[in-house]
DNA sequence: CAGATATATGAGCAAACCCTCAGCTTGGTT
DNA sequence: AACCAAGCTGAGGGTTTGCTCATATATCTG
C-alpha cells in the first residue's frame, strides 16, 4: 500500500554487457568516494561521471537523475547488509541468549567495518529524506531476523516483546553508526565490538531470563 | 590545538538590539523548517529567509554563509543538550548504578523529544563533513558528564573504563537517532524511552558489580 | 561483411543558487 | 529636531549544477 510513485527513483536502463555492468559498478564506487570527499552537499552528477571515468551521458543512461544514483546506491548497501543478517540469524539453530547477541552483533559489525567508508558514505546519503522509507524496511528486516532467532531460543519463553527487539535493533545499528561517524572514536572500534556484545547479552538476559543466569568465565 | 580556519563558519556580526534576536531567532527556526520540509539538499539561503519573513540581505549580515548558518544552528542544539547533561549528571550526588542510568537516558531523551522535529533536523544538518568536529566534541562532554557521574558512584570501585562509557553513550545516543528517524517507530517512543533505561541498568551493572545483584521487583 | 542494437561521448542549455551592494527604514541619543 | 548607527531590503551578477541530444563507437547476430 501507498507505493510512493519512485519512477523517478529507478533504473533507467539495465546493463545487459559486461562493459555495461563494470561502467554500473564504476559509477556506485565513485558516488561512494565523493560522498566522502566532498560531502552530499558538494555531490555533482557530474564530478561522480569525471571520477568514474565515464561521460556524464553514460551516467544518465543508467540512472534518471542524481536521486536515483543515490537511492540506488542506498538501496544496494542496505540490502546487502540485511542479507548478511538474515542469513546469519537463520543459521543459529538452537542458539542460547549469549549466542543471539553474538551472533547479530558480529554479523551486523563485520558488515559494517568491512569497508567502513563505504559504511560511512552509506550514513551520509540516506539522511536525504527520501531514503527514510528505504531504510525504514530494512530495518524490520533486521527486527524480523532477531525476533525469529530469538524465538528458537530456550530461554525465550513466548514470543519477544516488540519493543524489545525494537530498542535492541535501535541500539545496535544506532551505536555502530555512531561509533563509525565519529573519527576519533575510530580507534575504538574493536573495543566496542566486545562491549557492543556485552551489552546486548546483558540486556537480553534482563528482558528474558526470569532468575539472573551466571555463565562461567 | 589544530583549530581549523572556521572564519567562514564564524557569525558575521552579533545582533544587539532585540529586533535584530528576534531575527536571528526567526532565521534559525525558518532553517530547520526547511530542512525537515525540504531536506538538506534543497534548502537554499534564499528560501529560509523568506520562510523566515525577513529580506535576503539580512540573513547574510548575520552568516557569512550557507554553511555558516548550518554550523550555528547546530552548534546551538548540540551546546542545548550538552549543557542540560553536564547539569543532570553533576547534580547527582550519590547516585546508584540504576540512578546514572535513569539520569542519563531520562534527560538526554528529554533533550530530544521535547522538540522531535527540531531534533531530526539537527540529524538532517549534522551530516554535513564540516560538522563533525562539532559532534564529536559534543560527545566528548556527554562522555565526561556520565564518567564523573559514575565516578560518584558507591557501586563503582575505581574510574569507569573508557569503552565502557564510549560504549554507552555512543548506544544511548544513537539508539535514540535510529528511532527518531524511524517515523515508523515514532508511536514506539515511550516504550523505548522504558526499554533504554532498562538496557542500560544491565549493561552497568554487567560492567560494574562483581556478583549479580537482583533489585526487588 | 552488413545491419541492428547496445553503449559511450561531451558541448552546452536552462534553471537554480549563493551572495553583494547601494539605498532605505527604524531606534536611540542629545 | 537633528543626527547616527543598527538594522533591513531585494534586484541582479556571476557561478554552479542537473540534464539533454546529436553523434560516434563497440558488440552481437546472421
Amino acid at each position: 500500500m501507498t507505493l510512493v510513485p519512485q519512477t523517478r527513483l529507478k533504473p533507467r536502463k539495465n546493463p545487459v554487457q559486461a562493459r555495461a555492468k563494470a561502467t554500473v559498478d564504476a559509477i556506485f564506487e565513485s558516488t561512494a568516494q565523493v560522498l566522502l570527499s566532498e560531502g552530499l552537499a558538494r555531490l555533482t552528477t557530474n564530478h561522480v561521471a569525471t571520477r568514474a571515468g565515464v561521460s556524464i551521458g553514460t551516467l544518465y543512461q543508467y540512472f534518471p537523475g542524481k536521486e536515483a544514483l543515490l537511492y540506488a546506491l542506498v538501496e544496494q548497501l542496505l540490502d546487502q547488509v540485511a542479507c548478511q543478517i538474515e542469513e546469519a540469524c537463520a543459521a543459529a539453530e538452537r542458539p542460547r541468549l549469549d549466542d543471539c547477541a553474538a551472533v547479530f552483533v558480529e554479523t551486523y559489525f563485520a558488515a559494517k567495518t568491512g569497508d567502513p567508508e563505504k559504511a560511512r558514505a552509506l550514513y551520509l546519503a540516506s539522511s536525504h529524506l527520501e531514503m527514510s522509507a528505504l531504510v525504514s524496511r530494512t530495518i524490520v528486516r533486521l527486527q524480523d531476523a532477531a525476533a525469529q532467532m530469538l524465538r528458537r531460543c530456550p530461554e525465550v519463553r513466548a514470543a519477544p516483546p516488540v519493543e524489545v527487539v525494537t530498542c535492541w535493533v535501535a541500539v545496535v545499528t544506532g551505536g555502530t553508526r555512531q561509533i563509525l561517524e565519529d573519527t576519533n572514536s575510530a580507534m575504538l572500534l574493536p573495543g566496542f565490538h566486545i562491549e557492543l556484545t556485552r551489552l546486548s547479552s546483558a540486556y537480553l538476559r534482563s528482558a528474558f531470563s526470569s532468575g539472573p543466569k551466571r555463565s562461567d568465565g
